[in-house]
DNA sequence: GTCTATAGGATGATAGAC
DNA sequence: GTCTATCATCCTATAGAC
């Protein structure tokens, strides 16, 4: 466990308060306060406001990208590449989940250069998983439905898993990810 | 189609500029410059931005909790309200999007009342959803995994369609509930 | 590296003329 | 019912002492 640098100590703080009120709720002065100093003093650290917001934002986007290279160049079928996006993802919450929050609530206060980045790592993101999909109803591994429907069921909980992760008393990682697997590979209906 | 009041209108145009940047991003002037006029005109209408807020969250969440009542009170099997549950979400959402974006990002900034108003009628709502879940899991109806894992992945899909609604270029409202409810009670995964 | 002081501007809301 | 003018406060960020 290395020691948080004072720079990675604010932005953590801020990260704190951001999940909780979001960007532009939060004041220069609640992170001080919340560091137990004043504002001016966290300029000494730290140029901007929005340089916490982005630095935040783009190492979980850069996870995100980093985790859906590797998926790509593996050899694998297409319902075994979902199923490690979704054990991606989940690792990502855990790992990640104050960024994940500011990532999904805050990226439209990202400016200029920041906001193109992710977007654009967004965009690219979102159209791999795509193409899975549709590799996996062409092969007929999955079912013929509408991969939009599809793409966004799993991404819309997996987005907003952060949420509910800490809320539900930490539920262990690998049954978490046993059981969402299963929902969406399998549905919830019991057939037997 | 009723003419809608001016404080409606305000309401209205408020909705649509909270939806793109939040709630505390949006000022009375942004507002007030949409509507073709000055800030201190809107005061004329309504009391306070935070009334602007509490009548569109609440005016959803109220929605929510009639919907939900109706189908508890229904005489059918768990499997069958999931799935009224889904696409009566589907129909908030057509119809009520701007509103639903307020509740979902935008709820921990109501004050006093209106908070603790949303937060019980939030609660008392995922309270349903999860007896009805585990009803279907003691009947044998549905797979006996972790209802928290089942009420999870299917309300954070639901609270999130808004986003994703109006960006896919308005899919059939019949299709979508047909593809949603599908991919919730049976997976992803073609057996056959 | 932290402080006090403050610049420079935005914000929610009110008063009062028309 | 809308306007102009303005209040009181809050905001990000900087300057400069210690």
């Amino acid at each position: 466990m290395k020691a948080l640098s004072r720079k990675e100590e604010i932005i953590s703080t801020a990260s704190h308060l951001f999940k909780e009120k979001g960007y532009n709720a939060v004041t220069m002065r609640d992170i001080a306060e919340a560091m137990g100093m004043k504002a001016a003093s966290l300029y000494n650290h730290i140029s901007s406001k929005q340089e916490i917001l982005a630095t935040l934002i783009l190492e979980v986007a850069n996870e995100f990208t980093r985790g859906m290279n590797a998926v790509i160049s593996d050899v694998s079928s297409p319902l075994e590449k979902i199923q490690t996006i979704i054990e991606m993802h989940i690792d990502i919450t855990v790992n990640y989940s104050e960024g994940l929050a500011a990532l999904n609530n805050d990226w439209m206060h990202l400016e200029n250069d920041h906001l193109k980045a992710f977007v654009k790592m967004r965009t690219d993101y979102e159209e791999n998983f795509r193409t899975i999909i549709k590799q996996g109803i062409d092969s007929g591994e999955i079912h013929a439905r509408h991969p939009e429907v599809i793409l966004f069921s799993i991404l819309s909980t997996l987005r907003t898993l952060y949420v509910w992760y800490q809320k539900r008393g930490k539920l262990d990682v690998n049954v978490l990810k046993k059981d969402m697997v299963a929902v969406f590979l399998n549905g919830i209906v019991n057939k037997h």
